[in-house]
DNA sequence: GCCCACTACTCGGTGATACCGTATAGTGGT
DNA sequence: ACCACTATACGGTATCACCGAGTAGTGGGC
C-alpha cells in the first residue's frame, strides 16, 4: 500500500492510545504492533513524537523500567485524561468514518451510471 | 462534533474528487453538500484550497460559466488522471478504515475487562 | 441612490501532524 | 573489535485543513 501518512493524520495518535489501553507498553513494542495491525510504513521516530506528545499533554503515566535485553523502556499507561480523550477519539472516529463510508455507498448505489 | 480538522487530513480532498465524479459542479456548491453531509464546519477557503490544488495537480477540468445570481462559477470536472486519483483514494480508504475499525472492534469483544 | 445579504472565488499566513535523518546507548553474538 | 538488535530523542521538512481579509456580481429594502 502506497503513502498513508496524510490518511493517518489525526487517527495515528488515537490508535496509539487505543493500544495503550489495552496493556502498559513501550514505543518499540507499540511500533511492531503497528506494524502487525498493517501500518507497516509507520517508523520509530513517528511513534516516539506521538508518546512525547501523550506524555506532554498529560495523557499518559509513565514508567521507566530495564530491560535486560537493551537500554531501559518507557513503559505508557493512559490516566482519567488519556481515557477521555480515547473515547472522543472513538467518537469522532465514528462520526468521520460513517459520513465517509455514506458518501462512498451512495455512489455504488448508482450501479456506475 | 468538536474539531474533526485533524481527522479529515487527505481525506476531505478524496471528498471533493468524489462529489465532482458525481456531476460536474463548483466550489460554492460543493461546500454546501459537505455541509449536508455532516462535515458543517468545513469552512469555503478550505474548498477553494482544494479545488486549487486538483487544479494545479492535472487533476480536474476546468470550465468558467456566467451564473445569473452571481459572480462566474468554476465548474469542476474529473479527467482521467482525477479517476484513478479517486479510485486510489478509495482504495486507501478500504485499508485504513478496515484497519482501525479492527483495531476497536478486537478491543470491544474483549468485553470491558 | 445606498446599504446589505447572498453568491462566488482568491491568496498569504498559521498550526497541527506524520515523516526523515541522525545521534545516543545498552545487550549479546562472532 | 565489529555488528545486529533493542530502545529512545530531536531538529528539520512537507502536507494539509483552517483563518482572515479581500474582490466581485446580483438583487431586495429603505
Amino acid at each position: 500500500m502506497d503513502d498513508l501518512t496524510e490518511m493517518l493524520k489525526g487517527t495515528l495518535e488515537g490508535c496509539v492510545l487505543e493500544i495503550i489501553s489495552g496493556e502498559e507498553t513501550y514505543g518499540y513494542a507499540i511500533t511492531r504492533r503497528l506494524h502487525e495491525l498493517g501500518f507497516t510504513d509507520v517508523i520509530e521516530g513517528t511513534v516516539y513524537t506521538i508518546l512525547l506528545r501523550l506524555e506532554r499533554n498529560g495523557l499518559v503515566q509513565v514508567t521507566k523500567r530495564p530491560s535486560g535485553v537493551g537500554p531501559p523502556r518507557k513503559f505508557y499507561a493512559l490516566n482519567d485524561a488519556g481515557r477521555g480523550e480515547l473515547a472522543a477519539f472513538w467518537t469522532k472516529w465514528q462520526y468521520v468514518s460513517s459520513r465517509i463510508d455514506k458518501l462512498r455507498i451512495d455512489k455504488l448505489k448508482e450501479g456506475g451510471r
